[in-house]
RNA sequence: CGAGAUGUAGCGCAGUUGGUAGCGCGCCACGUUCGGGACGUGGAGGCCGCUGGUUCGAGUCCAGUCAUCUCGACCA
């Protein structure tokens, strides 16, 4: 109830004319600041995007948020080929003799792993119903992927005799299934959609680079696409993934102050080569075991994407991303007014449309103006274009946007030459907006006291000096949750020494509570 | 798997010492409305998580069980 009360008079503070009741209050978001996990899953909810499954820990992703992902992907995608990249597919059932051929990366997944014994079922004769059938029990069970790793280095075998058939640079778009003990919608579900690189090199070197240009490919995407600044880095050893040399990751910051790990790449040096005999003729003629990367984001993406934009009114889409990007809202009476109303936006929606805009006119008579207002905000569509009988009058449109939640009222003509840099400007207030929180949640700090503190009461990045060993990092995690989330490439080479141990130290390094 | 909490209408919840199953939102119909989630009137919707026990009688008490959520351990 008292939670009930902070609502109403937030809102009531906004739009104090308003006659709303109590009851209509509760369709209303949490506040963030009150609690942000139901924030978080309310909005996910509210806002069309996902929902929870009958299975344990998976998702229904549905059409509107669907419709983002496929916007990350077809955008992804074309960074990837442009980067001599193709796809390809591998199967979903992995035999475990493949699985638990690299010792670390069983070490790694075993634990979470879903697996297939029987491939049949039968009628339970004394209790109806269906049960499996014991005698179809298969002689070697599958697991179902994780990740692909060991099923494309058990196929890359058969591709990879000669050095002329190197480097194999393959994508897959699939579904993988990890059995996580505590799931969250987006951010980790049992299945989850991601893609998933995995290259062969003939050379240290190159594969080395491969993993580098992949993860600045992320940087890059996430800045341009998803409005959001991220930390490129290494990983510390005991974060690296399961099987890989060297992992490289982007890591965001989400608006609770914790940090969110939102793509990664990995050199796997030889190590799947040498488990799965993947070996090549040189150049000079010697016998070499090839060189591989692995790399790959997921639908984790799209809760970076919530977290990292979104307000209390809900969504807040960087227009490059939204699916409706454009959304016209016709105000009327009758259906003549709708009639005239209709005549004139026309033209606008089909110039809109013809500089590669994507725009929905609601003209729906289901439901009223107000609630398509506040329909839109929460799916975060950037901007919005209210016409009335007023505006016929006065040969004026209203032009909202989602960004500011500001609205002016502008002249109709030549409305569809201003949204593409209306759409920029968006764009590009999303990201300062973000950047500005981020470099604020950035924090110095030299002494373990300090830091023990601030990790409680501010949160955010912390940059920090550390020894490089894994007692300190261990340690550091056991006593505050935070964990080291990379040890950065940008930033200054800085002397110092480790905050715990007073060791000496060449670099500062990224330190926070993460998701 | 450890610790805690919760399962009642699509959603959010109330349900007193055990005595006919409730409220709000949402949904449906009609009317008035329509520039920030409108209002009125009427209506539909329940295996009270599941199983067993106590009782004349259980949403309520007892036992078991299953599921979900939060916090640990694990993780894109």
């Amino acid at each position: 109830m008292f939670k009930l009360f902070i609502d109403f008079t937030a809102f009531f503070i906004t739009f104090a004319s308003c006659k709303y009741n109590w009851d209509i209050m509760g369709k209303f978001l949490t506040s963030r600041k009150e609690d942000y996990s139901q924030w978080y899953n309310e909005l996910v909810v509210k806002a069309g995007l996902a929902e929870g499954s009958p299975v344990r820990g998976c998702m229904v992703i549905k059409p509107y948020g669907y419709a983002i992902w496929e916007k990350i992907r077809q955008e992804l995608d074309k960074m990837f080929k442009d980067t001599g990249h193709v796809n390809a597919y591998f199967p979903l059932l992995i035999p475990k003799s493949f699985f638990s051929k690299e010792a670390d990366h069983v070490e790694g997944f075993a634990k979470e792993c879903a697996v297939v014994t029987h491939y049949r079922l039968k009628k339970n004769e004394e209790e109806g119903g269906l049960i499996v059938d014991p005698e179809a029990k298969l002689e070697e069970e599958y697991i179902i992927r994780p990740t692909s790793e060991t099923i494309i280095w058990n196929t890359y075998k058969n591709w990879i005799q000669s050095y002329r058939d190197l480097p194999i640079l393959c994508n897959q778009w699939a579904n993988v299934m990890r059995w996580e003990m505590r799931t969250r919608i987006f951010l980790r579900t049992s299945e989850f959609l991601w893609q998933e690189g995995h290259t062969a090199h003939a050379t240290r070197e190159e594969a080395l680079a491969e993993a580098d240009k992949m993860v600045r490919v992320y940087r890059d995407f996430a800045k341009d696409w998803m409005a959001l600044p991220v930390i490129m880095g290494k990983k510390s050893e005991s974060e690296r993934f399961a099987g890989a040399v060297e992992t490289f990751t982007i890591e965001a910051l989400m608006q609770d102050g914790k940090a969110l790990q939102a793509g990664t790449s990995h050199f796997l040096g030889q190590n799947f080569a040498k488990v799965f005999d993947v070996m090549f003729t040189t150049k000079e003629g010697n016998r070499d075991y090839v060189w591989a990367t692995s790399w790959g984001v997921s639908t984790r993406l799209m809760g970076a994407l919530i977290m990292a934009h979104s307000d209390d009114n809900g969504l807040v889409l960087p227009p490059k991303l939204a699916p409706i990007q454009v959304v016209i809202v016709p105000i009327y009476k009758s259906k003549e007014a709708l009639e005239k109303i209709s005549v004139k936006a026309a033209p606008l929606i089909k110039a809109l449309k013809d500089r590669n805009i994507s725009v929905t006119y609601d003209d729906r008579d289901t439901q009223k103006p107000g609630w398509k207002f506040a329909e839109y905000e929460l799916k975060g569509v950037p901007v919005r274009l209210a016409i009335g009988e007023r505006d016929l009058e006065n040969a004026t449109v209203e032009v909202a946007r989602r960004d500011t939640m500001t609205k002016e009222t502008l002249p109709f003509e030549g409305i569809e030459s201003r949204i593409p840099a209306l759409l920029d400007e968006i764009q590009q207030n999303i990201y300062d907006k973000a950047l500005r929180y981020r470099d604020s949640m950035m924090t110095k700090v030299d002494s373990y006291e300090e830091f023990k503190e601030l990790v409680e009461t501010k949160g955010g990045f912390f940059l920090c000096h550390w020894d490089g060993t894994s007692e300190t990092e261990e340690k550091i995690k056991t006593e505050t949750k935070a964990t080291i989330r990379c040890i950065p490439f940008e930033g200054e080479e800085e002397k110092g020494v480790c905050m715990v141990t007073g060791k000496p130290s060449g670099k500062r390094v990224l330190i926070a509570k993460a998701y």
